[in-house]
DNA sequence: CTGAAAGCGCTTACAG
DNA sequence: CTGAAAGCGCTTACAG
């Protein structure tokens, strides 16, 4: 079997709890009794059992971050920054998919409660609240990304969504668009923050538009006409659908994180850019406060994006 | 502080082994106090601390997934899979991100190395194969994905590239190229395997071809030109660099897993996919295999593609 | 059917 | 500077 402090303890003919001191740093013990026990550690190839720590501490210097997916932007994009940002400060961050699975979401849920995990980063789904309740009731650091777990006391790091698609609509306005078609996902708050900025400002000013594709769609013969959304994949799409029937149409393009692939069809296009880095570390952070108990506050937090930028 | 088996105990007024026994469903516990026990332990929020039973069973039933990069295919398609056919089986899959950085890659071996995980899966970068060493002594369950992470004695599931490439080579010859670009990554044996495949049907041949970037490129006028590599991608950048000097070219596409999104200058489109299913569930097996020591041999296991498809 | 005890591998006051 | 002891929270032979 593996190296364990005892076997240690008996080749140097030293009690375990020096071979501990000598091998945790304690100034303590004699230098020579020292390098004698840390020589020979390396030599049987001893590594500790964090299991055993754990236990001990109480802690596991691990943190967690539920996933629905890998495949999202919002997975690929905070993830390299707040491992690295984790890491630094001598967490690791393991990373756990629940495949938009509400069941494998409640295991995930249920292993944090059994001490896995010193906190996690959530990526949610909209699920029942009352998940999360054993956590809370343990007073379990928890920090949603992007969008709420739920609604109340939580702690979000998010984009200022709602002005973010407010600039982008002017944008999209100044640039001529006389109509709007919007097309932001419903099934959490990040996107109806977004519909709800870009209504702000269409509304104020009366400007035709309509919700893609829950509404009739607007013609869009001789209109200069934008469509604005979360994905660019989406408004590519939606461009390819009603081009169909309206051939030389030409679209102004308002959308986050990634222009579509194809700008054919195209007068304009702009793209929001999420501050991912900040948003990581933003997260990190508020991580790091909750479990030193630094601070403990319930908030949102919202991260202005890094700018819109005219692609085309 | 959080509920222990001592406090259950003191409630029900029995000893914490009964309780342990009772919360584990062992059969021996009189029904009615076990009833009692268990309504209890929900009442009071229990959760078992898994660093204990840790401890005491040896096995922690997780399994680490280290990985250099969220946004590969290779990373992003077995995944999924692997993550789902490991929790049918009892497992938690944790993935960990090292960033193609060999001091975090190191860092993440050695913590496998104290217990954190009963095994692990690797899509390696080849660093230096002593990395490997103290986890090779103790025989930790480790399974490479897609690529070796050293040659010798290792257990590697991946797609059967020389074959595979041979035959998209084929493909692309039968459908008229006369000569072969080759467009394989060097820094694994995925991509040599398969440049040797696509080399042992063009030089059975005796066909002409050059090697991207680093031979000089070949004339594209007048003679159709294949273009053969890993990533769809990166042949649309060959394409686009071409083209530039040969306006009229048109080319034949073969390459792995996506097609380019722009088709303009091909002529025919063939995309190999691999079988991420197979894959991932292969490797599932062979980890499950070696934990419970019904086999720990160290084998290279090629999964056939589930085919090319001409796309265009 | 249940309890008392030992043990998993480590850490850390406490005493000397 | 070092050892003996207690304890982290659980499980599981062993006895009864």
């Amino acid at each position: 079997m593996s190296v364990k402090l005892k076997d240690i303890a008996e080749v140097c003919e030293v009690n375990v709890s020096t071979v501990s001191r000598a091998l945790r740093g304690d100034p303590r013990v004699n230098e020579t009794t020292a390098k004698q026990i840390t020589t020979k550690a390396a030599e049987l190839g001893y590594s500790p059992n964090l299991a055993a720590r754990q236990l001990v501490s109480g802690r596991t210097l691990n943190l967690w971050l539920l996933i629905p997916d890998l495949k999202l932007t919002i997975v690929q994009e905070p993830t390299q920054f707040l491992s690295e940002f984790l890491h630094a400060n001598g967490y690791e961050l393991l990373i756990t998919l629940y495949h938009n699975n509400s069941e494998k979401f409640q295991h995930l849920l249920e292993k944090l409660s059994q001490n896995v995990a010193d906190g996690a980063f959530i990526i949610p789904t909209e699920y029942d609240p009352k998940f999360y309740l054993p956590l809370l009731q343990k007073n379990f650091p928890l920090v949603f990304i992007d969008r709420e777990g739920f609604s109340g006391e939580n702690t979000t790091v998010t984009t200022a969504n709602k002005q973010a698609a407010y600039e982008l609509v002017k944008k999209c306005h100044q640039a001529g668009a006389k109509q709007f078609i919007l097309n932001f996902e419903f099934e959490n708050n990040a996107g109806r923050n977004r519909q709800n900025g870009a209504l702000e400002y269409i509304c104020a000013r009366q400007l035709p538009f309509s919700v893609w594709p829950q509404q009739p769609p607007l013609s869009c013969t001789n209109v200069p006409t934008a469509i604005i959304g979360s994905s660019g994949i989406s408004s590519e799409n939606i461009v390819l659908s009603i081009s169909g029937n309206v051939p030389n149409a030409k679209f102004i393009i308002g959308n986050f994180d990634f222009p579509p692939t194809i700008l054919d069809k195209t007068e304009k296009v702009f793209v929001c850019h999420q501050n991912f880095s900040a948003i990581a570390k933003t997260a990190g952070q508020l991580m790091l406060d909750k479990i030193q108990n630094i601070s403990n506050a319930h908030k949102t937090i919202e991260i202005p994006p890094e700018g819109i930028i005219c692609v085309k």
